[in-house]
RNA sequence: GGUGCCGUGGCCAAGCGGUAAGGCAAAGGUCUGCAAAACCUUCAUUCCCCAGUUCAAAUCUGGGCGGCACCUCCA
């Protein structure tokens, strides 16, 4: 399978530590708040990486943390953790706020067929790891202590901007409006590792460390969460692209300083959901959460299959108008499945034909849209039904669409031979109206029949009729 | 200011040096009293612009223009 690493700028083929298993890790949400469809656009393609490499044949661990410690608030200087600002918005303390959220996360994956980690670490599980760590950068000399905080030394590394070339002296500090400069750091990118000087008097969460009550910085919970579940190495690293820098540059930073050597091989990273005017927030805009597309009518698997049918490294950007297509896109689809008989011998040869586009694909940077397309290949194939079937069961592993599941449940909902003997006789009126050319009374019973939700089908072997 | 990603038909989108996949929409047709559904057909001489390399470029190089992201909240 070839991959776009992050590090190197290109498509590597990717080729795991240890033979047998692919460790895998995946910054996790900060539960605030519910996740919107942008955060969970990567928590998706993410989801798909580690089907396709399990559907490839590798064996795959894979680790997620919850941040579940508070960090700085973002709107504004208002100086107020986030999730202590999340705690006093519903009245709730920040470890009710905590499991909230942390259940509403992983229903709305449950609702878009993201399957859970092996490993689901909340942050404040690993408080003696960080301290652990911080004093072992200490004692290296890769940490200074300064105006009551812990700070890694960035000037102690060969390279520390693993990602872009950047030069220090050209980064801006104070881009955005409410960061001030930290006059304690000795380099401009030093970063916290161990808080104990809060700008934040209520600090909701704090623990005793050799440094005095704290918490820990935002960037050490995924290194010390991936040492613990992974060990001293991993294959893959994923995340939203705007993670890179400084939170992965951070991780790697603090990581390989502490271990002494190379940490992650392979840096995935999904690029945004944007709205027509930029990047989506939870503060700007129409707050976009899984809960609302269902108000909305939107099956998730709609919202999926829309991610599916872009590229992870692409920005995509949503509108409603762009979900109705998708929306339109997976009926059809759906439709078209549900004609395909169930009975029948897959032949094996054109089976594996089929799947072979199918792995094409995948192997290609996991090239989703044309996975998608693989799928209309199949329908458009020379090759019996039941072959067919077994193709979209065995791509369905991966693309998680619920193809079979959701034609069968169309194919119920189809016009059958339900006996109703007052429907019946109103359909028969209306054949009979037709028959006399009385469009009005035809249409009239069709209307009436409509407002009670059923709706009549003619085909070539008579009039049918379905609840809707 | 610096760094990175990207720019393909009405919309989404593949393609990554060999002469423009796929989906949605649209148009025409079959069927129909009309409609819906279904099926069939059509739909980019051209890939933001300008140069260059090449027998050959959407694909490579250089320069523009435009969009987005990051530079201590973020997926």
């Amino acid at each position: 399978m070839y991959l776009y690493n992050s590090v190197s700028h290109k498509k590597e083929l990717f080729v795991p530590n240890h033979p047998d298993i692919v460790k895998m890790y995946t910054c996790g949400p900060t539960v605030y708040h519910y996740a919107h469809i942008g955060n969970l656009r990567s928590y998706i393609m993410e989801d798909v990486l580690e089907k396709a490499l399990r559907y490839l044949g590798y064996k795959v661990k894979r680790v997620m943390n919850i941040t579940d410690v508070g960090h700085l608030a973002s709107d504004a200087d208002t100086g107020e953790d986030k999730m202590l600002k999340g705690a006093k918005r519903e009245n709730k303390t920040v470890m009710e706020i905590a499991k909230y959220y942390t259940d509403c996360f992983f229903e709305d994956c449950g609702k878009l067929n993201i399957k859970t980690p092996d490993v689901v670490e909340p942050a404040t599980n690993c408080i003696d790891e960080y301290i652990h760590m911080v004093s072992t950068l200490l004692e290296k000399e890769f940490a200074y202590f300064a105006g009551g905080n812990v700070y890694f030394d960035t000037s102690k590394l060969e390279k520390y901007y693993v990602f872009n070339d950047h030069k220090e002296e050209d980064l801006e500090v104070g881009v955005r409006e409410g960061v001030e400069e930290d006059a304690n750091k000795r380099n401009k990118n030093d970063f916290v590792l161990w808080f104990t000087k809060s700008k934040f008097e209520d600090q909701a969460l704090k623990w005793d460390s050799p440094w005095g009550v704290g918490y820990p910085g935002w960037h050490i919970e995924c290194s010390c969460i991936s040492l613990k579940h992974l060990g001293e190495d991993m294959d893959i690293h994923c995340g939203g692209i705007d993670n890179a820098f400084p939170h992965h540059t951070n991780e790697i930073a603090q990581s390989e300083a502490y271990l002494g050597h190379k940490w992650c091989n392979y840096w995935f990273h999904v690029h945004h959901l944007n709205t027509e005017g930029g990047k989506m927030s939870k503060s700007k805009g129409e707050f976009l959460t899984v809960s609302l597309l269902e108000k909305k009518g939107y099956d998730p698997l709609v919202y999926r299959l829309f991610c599916l049918q872009s590229h992870y490294r692409r920005n995509l950007v949503f509108s409603w108008e762009n979900l109705d297509n998708a929306k339109v896109t997976y009926e059809k689809l759906i439709a078209k499945i549900a004609t395909l008989e169930e009975e029948g011998e897959v032949d094996t040869e054109a089976f594996h034909a089929l799947k072979q586009r199918f792995e094409t694909a995948l192997n290609g940077d996991l090239n989703t849209s044309l996975a998608v397309t693989a799928v209309y290949d199949v329908l458009k194939a020379k090759c019996s039904d039941a072959t067919k079937r077994a193709a979209l069961a065995d791509f369905d592993y991966v693309l998680g669409l619920n193809l079979l599941e959701a034609a069968k449940k169309y194919k119920d909902a189809q016009p059958k031979e339900e006996v109703d003997p007052e429907i019946d006789a109103l359909v028969a009126a209306r054949t009979a109206a037709k028959k006399e050319k009385n469009w009005a009374e035809a249409d009239r019973i069709r209307d009436e029949l409509k407002a009670r939700g059923i709706e009549i089908i003619d085909t070539p072997q008579g009039a049918k009729w379905k609840r809707v």
